[in-house]
RNA sequence: AGUCUCGUAGCUCAGCUGGUUAGAGCGCUACACUGAUAAUGUAGAGGCCGGCGGUUCAAGUCCGCCCGAGACUACCA
């Protein structure tokens, strides 16, 4: 691979034809793993300086997307930033293997519901498959992580099933039982009697399961206690929840008013109450003659007789009223009139019926206010809702005891509300009713309407910690901030109870024993206990169990406990919500508290975590809930969660959009570097990216291949000259200018992106760096040094060639810049990096380190900064690109010299600096002399403006006219301001006493010139020639030409030639004069005027001069 | 529905605590350069800074409302 050594200490710098990425990812990825390079970045740093890393676990049920390629980019970089910052970064990769998505999975492979588990295929059956289904594409994932350079350790991942994880898990779940916060309840779900299942809110978001029904609204009457006639009003979009109707809620601050008017099914009299807002909703106008037959069963809104009263909803609270389908009789006080926040006005009559047992914030609403909610026993004595566990009305409730309250496919004459709104109309307590259409969720299985349904289920009392956890988060570093604050801290203030159950299979069990009367129970924190128990159990009842090998269902629910009073126990089967077990990791991943305790300790908690910004309310909030909740701690101290990733067009990436981005073609295609380097750069992490293939290839060919060019073009020199930095360095202070410039840069480059990184800002750090390496190091240092490197070295004593000190400062110069280069993007882009590091060091040997990685980060050294520097190239930039383009303007080519630039100087610093850059500027734009033009010459035009920032406070209203009075100020005012330093301004009748830093003034055109401005510098172009600056540029284009001729005929670099260049009078000149200049340029050791070159090549020269001429090899 | 993000040139993005010609890169067009050459430089065209209203001497920037894109959460009579 590498070119002959000629001396044995060094090998040469390599060179390639062109730039590969793909190969160079291929490359370093073997060479990292042949020498177990992770490994030693992680080893060669001390135990007790770690950098905490917590991998939150993907699941291997499907298969990686580009958007992990994203997710994992932002976490590799940061733990590769701190490795090379001194800290050991250790980094456990796991896999989240439970869930519904898995079980879903099996499901549809096996082609059978839930119902079908524990009869067509039993649950240890069922269980296995899940098992084997969970690391499906767990090569792929593995294969991915190695091909984007994600370094994590994949060797000893913790995996959730283990059961030495759910041991943990176990053991967590008994310290919240301890606590209290483990508690049994009901609550409001969302439930598919058809399928006679519970759903969780994923599968209510399943497409198409909210879809548009119609169905028969009513606004019922309910009678207020009391009163003769009077009633409140409230909408239901579900008239059988009427029947379980406990209370009425309405907004403390709503305004509601009574309003007498006659029923329209009736037409007896009646005084209602609703919202004032939804008056016009349902009445027309105010007609005190108003008579029955006017309102007759219209369902448009209809007149009323007057407005009695107006009262706020604060006031109607506590009211009572009678109950309104009294089937059956509630066991505490009822039909009371309560607040609740969430009713408004938009729609309805802004009082809200309500039904505990089928709405969730009705359900909340009346347990707040202990109102209790409309129960009856079933068969076992056990309460139950009025409307069954199929979705029928209870016997009960007599009128339409066995009907469905909504569509399941049963054959009716009417639905079961149209015949209750019959009901109330008929007994005079329906004010209107009305077809609405609205959307509502189905079942996916069976496309039947969901009901809102209480069911039992097992709670973490989140609520009990909410201000802990809101406090706790203070302390946390998120990125971006808004995520912490906004999304995750509103969360966090509206936090309801944890609801961990989940009726399914392939999951971690609820530890918890429950006797039969439900009266005593146990939480087992520990397999060990769990041993003790059944023992217990097995002496108490006689009974021969053993502790199942395998923690899961159904093992686990075989086994029978006794409890302190001797009865039997039997396992509750619920599992727990999968995001349980990945808040646990940073436990349950070292099987703490059962081992590991030191290891435990010293990594908890995170430094740092990343995830997409979907994790906020699952990974982030269960991470944060349990370390709060057990440990009165944070979880993570800094944590980075990223957008997504949309397709170009900016849709989300989809399976059914067809949009989807294979992550190993785009690797594999533009290399794992330009991936992460163009989604680190492009956006913020966490804005969404919309990844464009485009942009990608931007990034290759303005970063990646701008730098492989800056490295080539360093590498041909270098091996030329031998140059492997093994010279003592060129003192700074003897380097030229540019040396000095560049170094400096570098050195506030290495500030700053050691500082971005550090805080957390990728997108900044890859932006300066790409900066630094397209606009400073290759388009202004290695453009401008070109010939430095080129040039030969100076004879000294006549044989040896030394290099000379100048050619030597510029290669150290850029080799430090390349070097530094190299680990500054090395987080980001770690496998070009390496590539670019190891060509270097690898040649030279200055460092032992093998590999990038390994290194350290580059430390600033504030001694080199010159910010004075740095200005003035800014300046020599600004300037040549001015000259530059009144060239360009003036149709004078570059190779022909001109006499001088005239640059007008406001200040002498500014003098100063520019004479410090001005050979460079006057060979960048190849002009002889820069003349400087000051205000004492008189022949400068100068702008004024005002200073907004510093009047603009002073003046206020003024502000508008003075700007005007300042523009129309003439170059005598201007110079006068510009000499006494005050200037006073009469306006309005007010007068200012302003002084120079009141104006901004700017030298903006020397009459008589061509001048170009750019902000506060102004430049102009003397573009008068003389004989002698034309041969010298005759002289430059023969260069030129014999150049071109040098590189068709394939010379090397290094071949000295023999030019014959045919006579011509417009040639004359520039021979004589500057032959010795030609000579040098082209390496030719005999140039020769002739009157015919038979053979060689017609060139063609500024005047239209044609000539032959003939360049050969010596 | 709520919460949060985003909306600036054809595309991707900068625009700091409000300060007066709104920037960069890419793309496009033209020209130049040619010992980094499948590079490089210069110039040009291209913007009611999503809309409306407000605060202010001054708004891309601050506030309110609306529209559009997206995410999350919830599902409501």
């Amino acid at each position: 691979m590498y070119f002959c050594s000629f001396e044995k200490k060094f090998k040469m710098y390599r060179e390639y034809k062109s730039l590969n990425l793909p190969r160079i990812d291929q490359e370093i990825l073997e060479f990292w793993e042949a020498n177990h390079i992770f490994e030693k970045s992680v080893e060669q740093r001390p135990g007790d300086n770690r950098f905490v890393f917590y991998e939150g676990p993907p699941s291997a049920n499907g298969k990686p997307g580009i958007h992990h390629v994203m997710a994992r980019t932002v976490k590799d970089l940061f733990c590769r930033y701190q490795s090379m910052k001194g800290k050991r970064v250790e980094r456990k990769g796991g896999w989240d293997t439970h869930g519904l998505p898995i079980e879903l999975n099996v499901e549809k492979e096996l082609g059978i519901t839930k119902e079908d588990i524990g009869k067509s295929i039993s649950v240890d059956e069922y269980n296995e498959r899940c098992r084997e289904t969970v690391m499906r594409y767990k090569d792929m994932w593995d294969d991915i992580t190695r091909k984007m350079g994600y370094w994590v350790d994949l060797h000893d991942p913790y995996i959730t099933f283990k059961n030495d994880y759910i041991e943990s898990v176990w053991w967590l779940l008994r310290q919240l039982y301890d606590k209290g916060l483990l508690y049994k309840g009901y609550t409001i779900q969302p439930y598919s009697p058809a399928a006679g299942t519970g759903l969780s809110s994923h599968e209510l978001n399943l497409p198409g399961a909210y879809r548009d029904i119609t169905d028969t609204s009513a606004v019922a009457q309910f009678k207020v206690k009391g009163k003769a006639d009077e009633y409140f009003l409230a909408w239901t979009t579900t008239p059988w929840t009427l029947p379980s109707n406990t209370a009425l809620a309405v907004g403390k601050d709503i305004t509601y008013v009574k309003v007498r008017t006659y029923n329209r099914y009736t037409g007896k009299g009646a005084t209602v109450i609703l919202a004032k807002d939804r008056l016009p909703a349902y009445f027309t106008e105010p007609k005190p003659e108003l008579q029955p037959e006017e309102v007759k069963a219209s369902n448009k809104p209809i007149p009323y007789l007057d407005i009695v009263e107006e009262i706020k909803g604060a006031a109607l609270a506590g009211m009572e009223y009678e109950q309104l389908m009294p089937y059956v009789q509630p066991d505490k006080p009822a039909f009371k009139v309560l607040l609740g926040d969430f009713v408004s006005t938009e729609d309805g009559t802004g009082i809200v019926h309500i039904a505990p047992t089928f709405g969730a914030d009705d359900f909340k609403v009346a347990r707040e206010n202990d109102i209790p909610p409309l129960m009856v026993k079933d068969e076992l004595g056990n309460l139950m809702p009025l409307v069954d566990k199929q979705g029928r009305f209870v016997k009960e409730v007599t009128d339409f005891a066995g009907r469905y309250v909504k569509d399941y496919g049963q054959e009716e004459e009417r639905p079961v509300d149209v015949d209750i709104v019959i009901k109330l109309k008929e007994e005079d307590k329906l004010f209107l009713s009305e077809k609405y259409v609205h959307s509502y969720p189905h079942c996916w299985r069976t496309d039947k309407p969901v009901l809102y349904y209480p069911l039992d289920s097992w709670f973490i009392k989140a609520t009990a910690v909410k201000e802990r956890m809101f406090e706790l988060n203070q302390a946390i570093n998120w990125k971006p901030k808004s995520t912490g604050e906004g999304r995750f801290g509103k969360w966090l203030e509206n936090l309801q109870d944890w609801n961990l159950s989940r009726s399914r299979y392939w999951g971690t069990p609820l530890p918890i024993w429950r006797s039969e009367d439900q009266k005593e129970e146990k939480c087992i924190g520990s397999v060990e206990e769990l041993k003790r128990e059944i023992e217990n159990a097995n002496q108490a009842l006689g009974l021969k169990q053993q502790a199942p090998n395998d923690l899961h269902r159904p093992y686990i629910d075989e086994v029978v406990l006794v409890s302190d009073s001797g009865q039997r126990m039997m396992r509750e089967l619920d599992l727990i919500d999968v995001w349980f077990d990945s808040g646990a990791m940073p436990y349950a991943q070292w099987h703490y508290p059962f081992e590991n305790q030191q290891v435990f300790k010293d990594n908890f908690p995170a430094d740092f975590i990343a995830e997409g910004v979907d994790q906020t309310r699952g990974w982030f909030y269960t991470l944060h809930a349990i370390a709060a909740m057990v440990f009165d701690s944070v979880a993570f101290k800094n944590v980075v969660s990223n957008g997504l990733v949309l397709d170009a067009e900016g849709n989300k990436m989809s399976k059914s959009k067809g949009n989807v981005l294979d992550p190993f073609k785009t690797i594999e295609a533009h290399s794992a570097d330009v991936t992460r380097w163009y989604m680190m750069s492009n956006a913020n992490p966490w804005d969404n990216l919309k990844f464009d293939i485009k942009g990608m290839e931007e990034v290759q060919r303005k970063f990646f291949g701008t730098l492989y060019n800056s490295y080539s073009f360093f590498a041909l020199y270098a091996n030329i000259d031998k140059f492997y930095n093994q010279e003592a360095q060129v003192p700074l202070s003897e380097r030229p200018e540019i040396d000095r410039w560049i170094i400096s840069l570098l050195n506030s480059l290495v500030k700053e992106v050691d500082a971005d990184y550090a805080d957390y800002e990728p997108t900044q750090a890859a932006r300066k760096i790409q900066n630094f390496v397209n606009d400073n190091l290759s388009n202004w240092y290695v453009r401008l040094c070109r010939r430095r490197f080129w040039k030969p070295s100076q004879q000294q004593n006549g044989s040896k060639t030394a290099m000379d000190q100048d050619k030597l400062a510029a290669y150290q110069t850029l080799y430090e810049c390349l070097v530094a280069v190299s680990k500054l993007m090395a987080p980001t882009a770690p496998f070009f990096a390496d590539w670019l590091y190891r060509n270097l060091n690898n040649a030279t040997q200055s460092e032992s380190h093998e590999s990038v990685h390994l290194a350290d980060f580059p430390v600033s050294n504030a001694a080199v900064i010159d910010k004075d520097l740095e200005q003035r190239m800014d300046y020599a930039q600004r300037i040549s690109s001015l000259v530059l383009s009144l060239r360009k303007k003036e149709k004078i080519r570059v190779r022909q010299p001109l006499h001088k630039i005239l640059l007008p100087i406001l200040d002498n610093h500014f003098q100063e600096q520019v004479e410090g850059v001005k050979t460079l500027i006057l060979s960048e734009v190849n002009v002889k002399d820069i003349e400087y033009v000051t205000d004492t010459s008189g022949i400068l035009k100068k702008r004024i403006k005002p200073n907004f920032k510093t009047l603009g406070r002073r003046l206020g209203k003024d502000m508008k006219d003075a700007s005007a009075a300042i523009g129309a100020l003439n170059q005598e005012d201007i110079a006068r301001i510009e000499k006494t330093n005050q200037y006073l301004l009469e306006l309005n009748g007010n007068s200012y006493e302003l002084t120079l830093e009141d104006f901004e003034i700017t030298a903006e055109d020397i009459p008589g010139w061509q001048v170009a401005n750019d902000d506060n510098i102004t430049v102009a172009l003397d573009i008068t020639l003389d004989e002698e600056l034309e041969a010298e540029g005759m002289a430059r284009d023969i260069v030129n030409r014999i150049q071109n001729i040098r590189k068709d005929k394939d010379f090397e670099v290094t071949d000295k030639i023999r030019v014959a260049l045919q006579h011509d009078e417009a040639l004359a000149s520039a021979v004589e004069q500057y032959g010795d200049y030609i000579k040098a340029e082209t390496l030719t050791t005999d140039l020769q005027l002739v009157d015919s070159v038979i053979n060689g090549e017609e060139i063609e020269l500024p005047g239209e001069v044609k000539v032959r001429i003939s360049v050969e090899r010596q």
